[in-house]
DNA sequence: GGAAGCCGGGATAGCGCTTTCCCGTTTCGG
DNA sequence: CCGAAACGGGAAAGCGCTATCCCGGCTTCC
């Protein structure tokens, strides 16, 4: 038995699972070349190779069937082909809309895309902020709307600005903020031109069903429909808030009713469609049919708009181009890391608000 | 200037990137222990700290905004912390449910979840489970229906397999396949039940309009509602066929109205809540009431179905549960790998299928 | 004809982490 | 009171890649 020195002991090799993935190193072997070789040909690096040897290398991939380690390859390159997406919930049409856009996008550019949910949580926003830095992906995209007052924003920013100044990116898809650059709906022009539209068709006291006002899409939308309500000598009459959802319109409509504070609006605005939906019904349970005793307008076009009855006006904004575009901020090499850009929406107009007596021409 | 022997010259180490992120090594040169320290403190290991270097690394790691790098722990560990779910479409109600709660599973679980989107493209498909494999996931979550004759389905099959053997877990969203496991909604027997339930109503001839019955979904959901009609002597008259979305609906049941074909039908059974939502809207515009003259059934409940009118009957799964199950499934360390899992359904009556004169009572 | 390139290939440092080994101290049990 | 076991800590071997560096063989070009 052979002695060994104190400390140089060769240690048993740690025992490969049997069934593991082949490595570039059997490629390289069953090859019959050297691993640099085997990387150069399966990454088609700028270094050639000749052709017997690259045939070679390309058959034994194929025959191990191998597949690149993305960690390792991650690691030895220094940056992995991830972008990861945060967003309240997956589950609504808004965010999964974006979503698609956003996984198309990244198929394109040959990123992976990882996602994680907050549930409207911030102290979860900020974890999941954490748990993403360590993918060391090349970019964040923060979805949902900022609020305001909210005790993890600072951490939240600082944690994202860290990653910007590690060499990430960061974009937001809603209110751009710490210098970070963003891709969203104009929420404000959008509303305004609703605004503008609906008064317009003759509708001049909005009643306003929306979301807590410490979320600024809200403030956005509801100040957007003040100033396009306003040159027509329109305006709001009453602003009722709730939960940002179906129950949310349902309930505060209902209140509205009960309270009678909604007798003096002829156009019920609700915050988004879910809203609206949820508004349409809460009127027709109180005796009030919407589109002819009142009409109502919603905000985003989810596909459901265009099947209520009757058919619900909105404001439609392209999400899917929408994510899209955010991540082609985000991954593009080109471009300054953080602009602000604005998505314009288009006002869509349905039965729901139909044209009063009285209302503009079309001229 | 010392002599080199030749290939052993010191290479100059690569540049870090002045601002990139801290690593282990700095974390533990701060704490002013050994590597091996910070790394059991911050992994809390079997292996126990002295609380005094234990308090240290963990004061260095938060001084520096230290954050574990996933990749390197990955290779170094030989598995990463990722569950790679493949769907054709994220932007789907059907999916982003179920993707809700896969991703809520996996949080509780620990790992991050990547998406893929196949886009009902089976090369893509293929491609997706390859770049996927090279992830080293610890499961796969494949949903999409299986579609018969599917020229990839093998190579698919062989891929999903292949990772089984090395160590992962695949579990379908949809029919099983290949010995691998899945946990989807019992389509069979909740078409059955909802024919049942409308055979009870006293409707009689139904009237399907569904996907193509290539997609195994339409065929179960399909031959369970014949199997519910016949006891009371019931079945179907006429099915008609278009792709499985709100279109497909409009269009398809514009034919049979066209046709005449719908004549003989006092119900109409849509493949799925879109085509059931499409149907209606073909009905009007084709002068015929839903609801009143002919009854109308949808699938899924999605959150639309009760918002339009009249409210859309249909059969209501889970979903959120089935991805939070199959999640559950293909990262619990127990169980069985691969078991077939049904998740029952649940008919929900509503106006669109009011009972008939000559409905079967309550007892 | 020899210096000065290309060119295709191989050897091999890391990348940042986990984990095995090994070692000096204590703490016990007998 | 001595040997064994337990304990806390450190050194370093990889994990599977990429990319740098080096080398020998051929062209080129004066």
């Amino acid at each position: 038995m052979p002695l060994q020195g104190p400390g140089q002991g060769k240690r048993k090799p740690r025992a490969r699972a049997s069934s593991g993935n082949p490595t570039l190193t059997d490629v390289a072997a069953r090859a019959g070349v050297s691993l640099a070789t085997a990387s150069r040909v399966l990454n088609d690096s700028d270094r050639k190779v000749g052709a017997e040897h690259r045939a070679r290398v390309l058959r034994a991939a194929a025959e191990l069937d191998y597949r690149t380690d993305l960690s390792a390859q991650a690691m030895a390159r220094g940056s992995s082909p991830v972008l990861a997406l945060l967003v309240s919930s997956i589950d609504d049409p808004y965010f999964s809309a974006i979503a698609e856009g956003v996984v198309s996008s990244a198929h394109t550019h040959g990123v992976i895309v990882t996602i994680a949910i907050t549930a409207r949580d911030s102290a979860r926003e900020l974890t999941s902020v954490r748990t993403i830095r360590g993918q060391r992906p090349r970019a964040i995209l923060v979805g949902g709307s900022r609020i305001a007052g909210n005790p993890h924003t600072d951490a939240l920013l600082a944690e994202l600005r860290a990653f910007a100044d590690s060499g990430g990116r960061a974009v937001f898809l809603s209110q751009p903020a710490g210098g970070l650059g963003a891709v969203r709906p104009a929420n404000a022009a959008g509303a305004r031109d609703l605004g503008t539209a609906i008064a317009r068709h003759g509708y001049r006291r909005a009643a306003v069903v929306t979301g807590s006002e410490r979320l600024e899409t809200v403030t956005e939308r509801t100040e957007g429909l003040r100033r396009g309500l306003a040159p027509l000598g329109g305006g709001i009459a009453v602003v009722e808030s709730d939960t940002f959802d179906r129950s949310g319109g349902y309930r505060s409509t209902r209140r509205l009713i009960e309270s009678g504070r909604i007798g003096g609006a002829d156009v019920l605005c609700a915050g988004n469609d879910f809203m609206a939906v949820g508004a349409m019904t809460a009127l027709r349970d109180g005796g009030i049919e919407p589109g002819r005793d009142i009409a109502v307008t919603g905000f985003n076009d989810i596909e459901t708009a265009a099947d209520v009855t009757p058919q619900l006006t909105t404001v439609r904004f392209p999400l899917a181009a929408i994510g899209r575009r955010a991540a082609d901020l985000a991954l593009g090499a080109d471009g300054p890391p953080s602009q602000d850009i604005s998505v314009p929406g288009e006002v869509i107009m349905r039965a729901s608000c139909p044209p009063r007596d009285g209302a503009v021409g079309s001229g």
